[in-house]
DNA sequence: CCTGCTTTCTTGAATCAGTCAAGATTGTGT
DNA sequence: ACACAATCTTGACTGATTCAAGAAAGCAGG
């Protein structure tokens, strides 16, 4: 898999490709704790640059919605997008409704070439939706 | 306007507000320029208060595509998306092609309560767009 | 207009994710 | 197995943002 786009193949590199797959969405230091129990001495360093180079090459994916730290997720090359909860910050996967390509034609594109639609549902998740809190004046 | 959401009216408020207005996404060291012109001894505390104020009150609104700064700005209540330019950061606006709520409804909500549908389209700006880069192989 | 209370601002230090750099180590092709 | 180049380790550093304590200013009532 790493050799299939001209990576070498390194200890680190792998367990930081595992992690990712084996946590969808996690953060830089859950995925340095999960790689850590493969490898107990690898540097953040190491992580940090496997993620980016994994990025850089379409392995992973980051996702950084506003206010939260990087996440990555190992779901590469279909089209789909995420919610996320304004409370407790969780990210999960959503297909979107329009299809294969959901408003990827902007109305005007003011000149750029645009290449991708990044679609973030904001709310609130079932955990943390106010079920319980009615009107309390 | 401070007043209409129930804000105290002070220099700093005022002074960002106006700069928000001028300087459409403009990262937050560009607000603390902008305001300086007007109070030369603003601190950066009182500006990031008073961002952090006034996108609570819903008076700018705030948004950090992946990797950049935090920028604001004051088109709020419209449904509006952005355009980011991977290469210089730029941000501009766009409205959607699809209409008034584009994409609001996911095809699975995953049982989150989603309030907002944030749309970034990601590509290179006019004058960043490799149209002089031909193939150098 | 003045007083007093509460919010907001100033000053200065601290935090924390992420980056940089130099030298040691490891992967790969021959 | 060897040599070269990429990658990892260690450790320090950056820079945006936040925290905290005391000073100043806005607002409501007299």
């Amino acid at each position: 898999m790493l050799r299939g786009v001209g990576l070498r193949v390194t200890r680190p590199r792998v367990a930081v490709l595992t992690a990712v797959y084996a946590h969808p969405h996690a953060d830089t230091d859950t995925i340095i704790g999960a790689v850590r129990e493969d490898i107990p001495e690898v540097s953040h360093q190491a992580v940090y640059d496997s993620l980016r180079v994994l990025t850089a090459a379409g392995l992973v994916r980051r996702i950084q919605p506003s206010g939260s730290l990087a996440r990555y997720e190992a779901r590469v090359g279909d089209n789909h997008h995420h919610v996320v909860c304004r409370s407790c910050g969780m990210v999960e996967d959503v297909d979107c409704a329009v299809g294969e390509a959901p408003c990827l034609i902007a109305s005007d594109d003011r000149g750029y070439t645009i290449d991708e639609a990044e679609v973030t549902y904001w709310g609130l998740c079932s955990g943390c939706s106010p079920l319980e809190v009615p009107d309390h004046t």
